[in-house]
DNA sequence: AAGTCGTTCAACCGCTTTGTC
DNA sequence: AGACAAAGCGGTTGAACGACT
């Protein structure tokens, strides 16, 4: 009944991968691409199941991933993201471009969970923990369906759902974020003081509240399951993402352009676009500099040529002269 | 120097989804 | 439609490492 492992014993190898192995693989993919993983350790002569080299590849040796610290606005990405969708680190990683969803969960866990309990907020729900007596309920987006109940309201429902109010950035205790307040990118996340925050909360639940909103018309709109509503004005984005998607949120005054059909690298201009939005919108509000979170989110596009800032992994794949990568195979 | 503890992250496990026949 | 294989996905584990005592 139950499925055969498709990694059983038989004198198969586990743990850590040698860099005799590493050069195996890749060679063996260099030359035949990849799929076929079943019988990639065979031919490879390698002592691994399909599944492992799989992972071997696509988590660590594939070219075009991008290791090493994450920045500033991959960090708010993942934030607002994993707010608005939980535990999704597929879809997470695909707004990351170069970063695989496994590293992603890894820092996740061990940097960004840590840092919003330190701000006294749930990593589940993203709401402050003192203040949440019930378990969060699920909370409809304005943007969905009351009549597709198969869609977002069950995975919310486990997968730590917000509502934009609860984003980690705008929180009541006044636990968030931290704001440059200088042309620098923010290194600390320490709490501010409650009174110099009335404005700068307010200001930051704006923000937040659009980030949320859009973080959900996003995620929904590639997974098809965004539903038309009056909050968009047409052409809506649930055309099959294959043009150009012009936002006009009412509710918001948004009003920009972002390309689905290259969403990966023109989200961070799209939140680019956001920021200035939101911008211009601070200026009006008790002449706070605003410096805000997104303020750096255009350089969130990772660099484009290469792999010459990957640090560590690399080296001796570049060092090997015989490898070079056919990015056609991707 | 040695032991303990905490952190990190690559790798694994098991389940689900997707594709093919 | 059903069976099967491959791939995708998220949770968990454990080795390695550094900090601390």
């Amino acid at each position: 009944m139950s499925r055969k492992p498709c990694c059983v014993g038989e004198g198969l190898k586990k743990g850590a991968w040698t860099i005799e192995e590493d050069k195996k693989l890749i060679s063996y993919l260099h030359e035949h691409g990849e799929g076929g993983w079943r019988d990639i350790p065979q031919k490879a002569g390698l002592k691994r199941c399909g599944k492992s080299c799989r992972l071997r590849w696509a988590n660590y040796l594939k070219p075009d991933i991008k290791r090493g610290e994450f920045s500033y606005e991959e960090e708010q990405i993942i934030i607002m993201l994993h707010a608005s969708r939980g535990n999704k680190w597929s879809v997470i990683a695909r707004h990351l471009p170069k970063r695989t969803d496994n590293e992603i969960k890894n820092y996740w866990n061990t940097n960004l969970r840590k840092r919003l309990i330190d701000q006294g907020n749930d990593p589940l729900t993203h709401k402050p923990l003192a203040s949440t007596p019930e378990p969060a309920t699920p909370k409809t987006s304005d943007l969905q369906d009351d009549s597709n109940p198969s869609n977002l309201d069950e995975q919310y429902s486990h997968s730590g759902s917000m509502s934009p109010e609860s984003l980690p950035l705008s929180s009541n205790s006044c636990n968030i974020l931290e704001i440059s307040n200088s042309d620098e990118t923010p290194r600390n996340y320490g709490s501010f003081n409650s009174k110099k925050l009335s404005s700068t909360s307010e200001l930051l639940n704006k923000v937040a509240t659009r980030a949320a909103s859009m973080g959900n018309i996003i995620s929904a709109s590639m997974e098809g399951t965004l539903i038309p509503s009056t909050t968009l004005s047409p052409p809506c984005l649930n055309d099959g993402l294959s043009e150009t998607s012009h936002f006009q949120m009412d509710e918001f005054d948004i009003d920009m352009n972002f390309d689905f059909n290259n969403s990966e690298h023109d989200f961070s201009e799209f939140l680019e676009q956001f920021s200035n939005n939101a911008a211009e919108e601070a200026d009006n509000i008790i002449g706070y500099d605003q410096d805000l979170l997104f303020s750096d989110v255009s350089s969130t596009r990772v660099d484009e040529d290469g792999m010459t800032n990957i640090p560590g992994w690399s080296n001796y794949l570049l060092d090997d002269s015989e490898f070079s990568y056919d990015t056609n195979q991707d």
